[in-house]
DNA sequence: GCTCTTTTTTTCGAGCCTCGAAAAAACACT
DNA sequence: AGTGTTTTTTCGAGGCTCGAAAAAAAGAGC
């Protein structure tokens, strides 16, 4: 049952608000704050002036040279890069990223490294990762205290309080409590979550026009992944990360899925799906374990190229990739799409018959009012919004923490 | 952008929430009202007592004789009967039912119609609406003034603001206001919903013990709809009622659906495709208009005496629903069932074959702990979700009502 | 029947918070 | 230098919730 709303809530939620509001916004005056938060003036210049008091907030000189108007000049508020920093770190098939990130949003070191996810023990992959995380705290020009968050991406299914991995397809091992560990290992505090999820996140900072209340990120790559904003909040399942897009059934019966199953759309639309049938393999054959983004690339040239059985892999991942929006769209209405990763370079190739089936449905309805926009790379995606869930993390529970956690870390950074 | 709180908003926000505690827990003492909400004694104290002057909650005798406990005995509060009143309009395949209920939840007066939905004209179908809705305002026994919040439900696609039908299997028209037209005619508020999603609304009030943050209310009727409850929100989508669970695509090019278009699950499960399949009449041929219940139940009769075709249609019914749950599950996770309308009576004949597809799936990891639950009857439901909808509406706008809204009618009810 | 104990409910002052109005600040324009 | 404009701060008023204490309303014990 919902609780009450404390006296204390108030100030708790309204500084919360004066944050987020300089977060999204980059340099907003007090008097535009006070606008888009709809609180008064007198308000917003009492927590804006708590908040510099605090370190967590700058004003910063008029900005705009450029700025001709009369009166008293705005002052431009910004987020002080130094008030916390947050760790990303990005687990995906043989690649292991993580990066160091101020609090208004700046890279400041990071690290990469290759690794044989498939292959390594649960120890391996577990202390790899601790590693990477432990030298980078320890550099010299970091001061370890200020990393106020981790957060962590993987390929996958998480569970819905974001502290485990449950599942991924780049490793054997399951049931992973990632977030648990590094917070043993680092008294840190840190989440775990869904790749797909995490682009959908970063959509929505880079683009807020065209990624705002309702959109799809679509991750086509070895599987098929997506993450889902719906009325503006991330969509996850009840337990899991949920959006297992990919593993909608396509066809019952159908194509051998990397899963074990049969008939998912990822069994039609994952590399390993398009190559198998590009080389017409028959759908009952084992998924190869990996496809390089060269051989992808080269198979969408042929399939530009020539009608050949390539060609014909591409039409039958869009129309895989078609029938499964249709379906998604019976359940939330159509949505505008961004389709990421490898495949999403191919997207030309698979465009015409994911219209066409996604026009049979009853989603599809609109079918020309849903646009896609394509993204090839994904990394970066994932990272930035690692950034940002971390980053929000902040703001929100320790910037403007509840009652109980008031003392603790907050006074740190005031002083 | 979201809006901070204003100091008003508290006690908004408090006041709704003590009216909701009550109309929950039936009658709950002050003391246990501070417990659910986390709010002080002294505020819940200061709140009940607002609502007990403005005439909305009731102080009712101790309640339970065999109270045996020491001290001061609570007291009950429990909501006025006469604070309010409410409307419910439900709308289905040729019969039209109203309502009066009081602000505790009680039927006072109904009126039901059988009429030709499918070959009325537009403004027939409207005009017997408003018609149904004027008599029961008109009745003598009423204070026509009382009823503060009509609620419509109709089977079929509304939009997300809840103004207007868009489309609706019971009626070649579409895009009609019911919304705007009953306010505008009675000048009482009103909401156009969608039958499933109040038949969800309705579970969860029902037996919030099983139906409490996610489940899933499917009608299994001529069409197959469903209400869907996630994280304790009635979920919907981003333009109409969405949950169109019976258009999710089953089978690519399969059979033909009422909706004009192939393969959907309804075109497997509905009334009319088991019946097509029992008959054996081919997955193209045009669906019935109607089967009745009588045929249906006869059909199941049939099922379950030999293994013939109508065993066959039950099967091939299981598989869809089995099918599509399954790439729902994908993506939201398992959630309990709950099985309404004349087919859940022969949720034996189809519950085999649903486990058999489901376990095929994706969501179907933990297939034995998803749970089906039936009820037969869904108009009671329906209505019950209405009156529900419609009561909360009022507890909430009119009874907690935001700054602008606060002179007119709360006072009204104060005298 | 009276007092003690227990539990619920109300009362009261303190402490915050937001708000509106007015004042102060900071600049452009003339 | 003075005036006008816009932003920001200040200040007192009014509300709200909270904790502590008081009041109320029983049952228990003698």
């Amino acid at each position: 049952m919902s609780v009450g709303i404390r006296h204390d809530d108030l100030r708790r939620r309204n500084r919360a608000m004066v944050i987020a509001a300089v977060r999204r916004a980059g340099q907003p005056s007090r008097t535009e704050i006070a606008a888009t938060t709809g609180l008064s003036h007198s308000t917003i210049s009492a927590i804006s002036s708590d908040l510099i008091g605090e370190g967590i907030l700058a004003e910063s000189k008029p900005s705009e040279a450029g700025s001709l108007k009369r009166g008293r000049p705005q002052v431009g508020l910004s987020l002080n890069p130094e008030a916390a920093a947050v760790m990303t770190v990005v687990l995906s098939l043989n690649f292991l990223s993580v990066a160091v990130i101020d609090y208004a949003g700046q890279v400041i070191s990071e690290e990469q490294r290759r690794l044989d996810t498939l292959t390594m023990s649960r120890d391996a992959l577990i202390g790899e990762c601790v590693a990477i995380v432990r030298r980078r705290l320890e550099d010299p020009d970091l001061d370890v205290r200020s990393v106020a968050r981790i957060a962590l991406a993987i390929q996958g299914i998480t569970d819905t309080r974001a502290r485990a991995m449950l599942w991924s397809p780049i490793t054997p091992h399951t049931d992973i409590a990632f977030a648990d560990i590094l917070e043993d290992e680092f008294g840190i505090p840190a989440t775990m979550e869904n790749d797909c999820n995490m682009m959908a996140v970063a959509l929505r900072w880079r683009d807020p026009q065209r990624y705002r209340d309702d959109f799809i990120a679509i991750l086509l790559s070895h599987g098929i992944g997506m993450g889902l904003v719906l009325k503006g909040q991330l969509f996850t399942g009840t337990h899991s990360s949920g959006g297992e897009f990919g593993h909608m059934i396509h066809q019952p019966r159908g194509a051998l899925c990397r899963c074990g199953r049969r008939g998912c759309v990822e069994a039609y639309a994952g590399n390993y799906a398009i190559w198998r049938n590009a080389r017409q393999l028959g759908e009952d054959t084992k998924p190869v374990a990996d496809v390089s983004d060269a051989d992808m690339r080269a198979l969408a040239a042929a399939a530009r190229d020539s009608d050949g059985p390539e060609r014909e892999a591409y039409r039958k991942a869009g129309e895989a990739l078609g029938y499964g929006l249709g379906s998604l769209f019976a359940l939330i209405d159509p949505a505008p799409v961004a389709m990421v990763g490898v495949s999403a370079a191919a997207f030309d190739l698979i465009e015409p018959a994911l219209r066409e089936a996604i026009a049979q449905t009853a989603g599809g309805q609109h079918s020309e009012s849903i646009s896609f926009d394509t993204e090839p790379n994904e990394l970066p995606l994932i990272r930035e919004g690692c950034a940002m869930r971390a980053l929000t993390f902040v703001d929100q529970e320790i910037f403007a923490p509840g009652a109980q956690a008031k003392s603790g870390l907050v006074r740190k950074n005031v002083a």
